[in-house]
DNA sequence: TCTGGGGTCCTTTTCCTT
DNA sequence: TCTGAAGGAAAAGGACCC
């Protein structure tokens, strides 16, 4: 039992952040890119595959660095999904188009996104943190929160002491730095991580609100993307400060009564969302931007096996992790980038690549295809556990398939999309 | 020269039922 | 049979995040 008269320790929470996790990944792999502009994205092919083929019997740090495809002539679409700093020198960034970001910096060497070894780190640092604090929560590939509250030295300095444990215990696993804010809850010590980049370690206590929180701009706030700030700036407020300073009932007027209310309390500090350690997914989707703009009528062989194998992915994602689920939906981008889904809830819970493109067919059909095509995604959702469904036969795929309201107009003598669909 | 892919969550609209 | 209200579920869209 705990002692009655020792008040409970305070609530400290960590949010911790790998420093420039993708591109640093990849320099372990290539050191001799230190300090080199090099943008990680676009690329479809495996670098891997064109250099150890002409270098087989290289080690990879020993490619020379001319060697490394860049920036220079790319023609083509894709992103940048992260730079490094001395690619940012030239004003490239996450998210821009490449052929943008090759007119800027054209020697920037361009390394293909590699999931696989991201992931495989993304495991290895987890499983440091885990070691010393079981209380993990998630948050993709290269973020999580912490539970310090009840970890031996998670009260040391506010959680100063663990958090440099961590650091130390995950650099020497891997040579990765990582960026740690621990807080009173997930809300600060999210924003606490981003105080002292990279390999920096913040503590807020409560009383630090008005000095460390208030100034900030309340883009800071996770959950406060660019629609929202815009909102905010209209009605002059563009600090966490200037939030604060609003009445709870004009911000429920103004944004709603669930937004006006986060909004409040988050300006506040105020956050009491639990670290969760486990969680269910809600959806698996796969979705693909094409080399070039499609058209439902004139490319529609092309389309109709992009469409085919987008479903075959989805099935096998589901099927690898143990999933089924019974709402189908698509996504479509036409070229003006405007995105249209439709979706459909059927009786029975499915992981079949032939279920899913039947229903996703059908989708299909009820979206305008008049303009062109720049991505078709195909998405299955309401997901359960595929042991926990009870339904009679275990063979997903022989389930049959009818909607679940009204009867959706066959197609059958759409001319767009009568017999390939 | 535009703008990836994989998610979650929330709000609004639409449809169905009573 | 029509009309309208009310509530729920599904569908659609969009903001946001990594």
């Amino acid at each position: 039992m705990v002692n009655a008269s020792a008040p409970p320790p305070a609530r400290r929470i960590a949010h911790l952040d790998m420093d420039a996790f993708y591109a640093s990944v990849e320099l372990l792999r290539y050191p001799q890119l230190k300090g080199l502009p090099v943008v990680i994205g676009g690329g479809r092919r495996r670098l891997d595959d064109a250099l150890s083929a002409a270098y087989a019997d290289v080690p990879l740090h020993k490619i020379p660095v001319d060697r490394f495809p860049t920036l220079q002539g790319y023609a083509g679409r894709g992103v940048i999904t992260t730079a490094t700093y001395a690619a940012r020198q030239f004003g490239v960034g996450s998210a821009m188009g490449l052929m943008k970001a090759a007119k800027l910096c054209p020697q920037a060497i361009l390394l293909p996104v590699d999931f696989d070894e991201y992931r495989k780190y993304s495991r290895l640092f987890k499983g440091v943190i885990t070691e010393i604090a079981p209380l993990m929560e998630d948050r993709g590939v290269d973020e999580v929160y912490i539970d310090f509250t009840e970890v031996p030295g998670g009260q040391r300095e506010g959680g100063r002491v663990l958090a440099r444990l961590l650091q130390k215990s995950i650099f020497d696993a891997t040579g990765l730095t990582c960026s740690v804010g621990v807080a009173p809850n997930k809300l600060l010590a999210k924003m606490a991580s981003e105080f002292n980049k990279p390999n920096g370690i913040a503590v807020v206590q409560p009383d630090d609100l008005q000095t460390l929180i208030w100034p900030l701009a309340c883009r800071k706030i996770n959950g406060i993307g660019p629609k929202a700030d815009e909102k905010l700036r209209s009605f002059g407020i563009e600090t966490i400060g200037q939030l604060a300073a609003r009445d709870l009932a004009w911000l429920m007027q103004t944004f709603g009564p669930r937004t006006g209310a986060w909004l409040h309390n988050a300006a506040h500090g105020r956050d009491d969302r639990p670290v969760v350690l486990e969680s269910e997914p809600v959806s698996m989707s796969r979705e693909t931007t094409f080399d070039r703009d499609l058209h439902a009528v004139r490319d529609r062989a092309e389309l109709g096996a992009v469409f085919t194998r987008l479903c075959e992915q989805v099935a096998a994602d589901l099927q690898r992790k143990g999933y089924v689920g019974k709402t189908i939906g698509i996504k479509l981008r036409y070229d003006d980038f405007q995105a249209v889904t439709r979706d459909l809830t059927v009786d029975q819970y499915t992981a079949d690549s032939q279920t899913i493109r039947r229903v996703a067919g059908q989708c299909l059909k009820r979206a305008p295809l008049q303009k062109k095509l720049r991505l078709l995604g195909v998405r299955v959702g309401a997901l359960l556990p595929a042991d926990a469904v009870l339904n009679s036969d275990k063979d997903w795929g022989s389930t049959p398939v009818k909607p679940a309201q009204t009867a959706i107009h066959s197609g059958a003598n759409d001319p767009l999309t009568g017999q390939l669909f």
